[in-house]
DNA sequence: ATAGTCCTTTGCAGCGCTGCAATCGCATCT
DNA sequence: AGATGCGATTGCAGCGCTGCAAAGGACTAT
């Protein structure tokens, strides 16, 4: 049994396919007792528009992807659950994609040859990618890219202020009495850009308040999750002299760092003071709450599907932007107490 | 400028387009002379497949939508995380939706004219939605299910044997010597499927062991959350008998228990015993790592998309079968020690 | 040499919809 | 009455691809 279609309502209705079209689509002038005839007929024939014809027809799909590096790094999910809804709200929906990190995976991505024309635009948070590896994409594509890039002119690129952010997080370690600060996280190579803007708000903050960098004590991590916050911080304490305080590049390396203090039987914050980065949620219901930079992930959502919307309903180059989205800092009980 | 298509290259192979196709698609015997001169052809212009066309002519579009209720829990992370390289696999894109766990919303996805054709078929993790609502579907919609549902006939339903499984991680802390075990997650209302054969499964340890249950000891939540697991957790050590062991739901229940008794200087397990259930990433680098029940992930998506492969591809009703995903006991440091 | 066989290649038509521009019908104006 | 204007409706053609069945070509068998 086949689909009913636009000529079917059209038979019913007694009108043109084409004011079936318009009609369904909201278009140009109907009269309200045409819509009305074929309102009714749509309804009894439970018609449903065909998404794919229509797309093939205009050209376009209505589906942007959005490409991550885990599924399942909350910052991320929660990242897309933002997303998500400002793109139906646009009228696109959304493809999830995960490149887990894996640099051939994500350039074949953003290079030729994709995935054909399934996506209007793409929504890219790269992770190994260097920014080299960028700029061979497929130069057609609409392409935003979140996080710690710059763009060279051809996509626009959206996230917070990372170095100010960053300062602003260890300041408010130094404003509370910490002297003996800790950095976890540092990536010092090529595709660790977003490490390296935090541990200079790290040094910015220090060199604001006239106080020195211990460098042994800027600790790196392949990456930002739970065990290696808990890994660097076990090192930590296994110093003669242990930090009052630790500034994590992530929320899940302060949930990490955290676990070990615990389980050393030290105190957070009274012995040691932990600031993160990215304010997931568990980090709001943990114990003890982890104090963090928030960026405003509404905002990031909102501003790169919109951008992301402009450059897909031009026809003719749009110039790319460096476009930032708020932060602000959260004090709880990790630097404040309870 | 316009995209090349497939009749520019043959033009410039000097071939029919359908012999193109034939060559793109692998399909039929095509000389190598011929495939060389077209794929010479295809490199030259640099010509990709319209995927829309290419849907729209045979029908369908090669995309599944997989609908969880939570992005940000990790469980269907990582279950998102197997099902994607699945579908891709079998030769399907992933949409992803969630609903955050709204029944309205949920309905409506599996409800008559969800989103045209857009999708050939869905992988449903249901949350807020009771049987019924299942059942008032749009019946063309293959539909595989997850979790903890029965299917009615018109659908698969995918799950780990639930009630064995819980009863085998309340028989390993029965094992382990523990008399007094808690159960946290129980949710005694239609929703609540999953939950209730939890604690079925820890009422029938209980009684294979010969040993009573204490019903003050059934605690239950509004969701598996961290925070959920820590409340719950926080109580029960406030009573004048707390327990020496608990079966927690979820992973993030049994985090959120743990972080609770490490704040109240308790030991895991020596003091009380944890196990959770989900097998989640976190649990396996935590400190202490978290005892779990095992779902075989990959094995829920193979087989998930299998048959939705299966009922995608026939043009006859397939009847809905129910299959089990293995599962496994997994005991680490939060049941036998370090 | 002719018929028969088998494999490769082709042409046609159409998937269901929409952009475009023409057309129609009606009311208003001179 | 005829001309003019304007909004509502329509028809055409085509988006780029593939299913189908038939045509073509090369080769073998008689």
């Amino acid at each position: 049994m086949r689909e009913t279609t636009l000529r079917d309502v059209a038979e019913l209705a007694g009108v043109s396919p084409r004011t079936v079209s318009n009609v369904v689509n909201g278009y140009a002038k109907v009269t309200d007792a045409t819509r009305e005839k074929v309102e009714r007929a749509i309804a009894q024939l439970g018609y449903r528009p065909n998404v794919l014809a229509r797309n093939l027809a205009n050209g376009r799909s209505g589906q942007i992807v959005v490409v991550v590096p885990y599924l399942d790094t909350p910052y991320f999910a929660e990242l897309l659950q933002a997303i998500i809804p400002a793109a139906r709200e646009a009228g696109y929906n959304v493809l999830v994609d995960q490149t887990d990190g894996d640099p051939a995976h994500e350039s074949s991505l953003v290079g030729r040859g994709a995935r054909g024309l399934l996506f209007d635009g793409m929504i890219f948070s790269p992770l190994g990618l260097s920014q080299d590896d960028l700029s061979v994409r497929d130069p057609a594509l609409p392409l935003v890219v979140l996080g710690e890039r710059t763009s060279d002119g051809t996509f626009d690129h959206v996230g917070i202020d990372d170095v100010a952010a960053s300062t602003e997080a260890v300041g408010h370690l130094i404003e509370i009495g910490r002297r003996r600060i800790a950095a976890i996280g540092d990536q010092p190579y090529p595709t660790g850009e977003a490490a390296q803007l935090r541990t200079r708000g790290f040094r910015a903050a220090h060199a604001a308040a006239g106080l020195p960098v211990d460098e042994s004590l800027i600790i790196g991590t392949a990456r930002f999750n739970r065990i290696d916050g808990a890994t660097a911080m076990a090192a930590l304490l296994d110093r003669a002299d242990p930090p009052d305080a630790v500034f994590c590049y992530s929320d899940l390396v302060a949930s990490g760092a955290i676990h070990t203090l615990l389980a050393h039987g030290l105190r957070v914050p009274e012995d040691v003071a932990i600031i993160g980065y990215d304010d997931i949620e568990d980090g709001r219901y943990g114990r003890p709450t982890i104090s963090t930079i928030s960026p405003d992930k509404g905002a990031i959502a909102r501003i790169a599907v919109e951008r992301l919307v402009l450059r897909m309903g031009s026809s003719t180059p749009v110039p790319g932007v460096e476009l930032r989205a708020a932060h602000r800092l959260i004090p709880r009980q990790s630097t404040i107490g309870f």
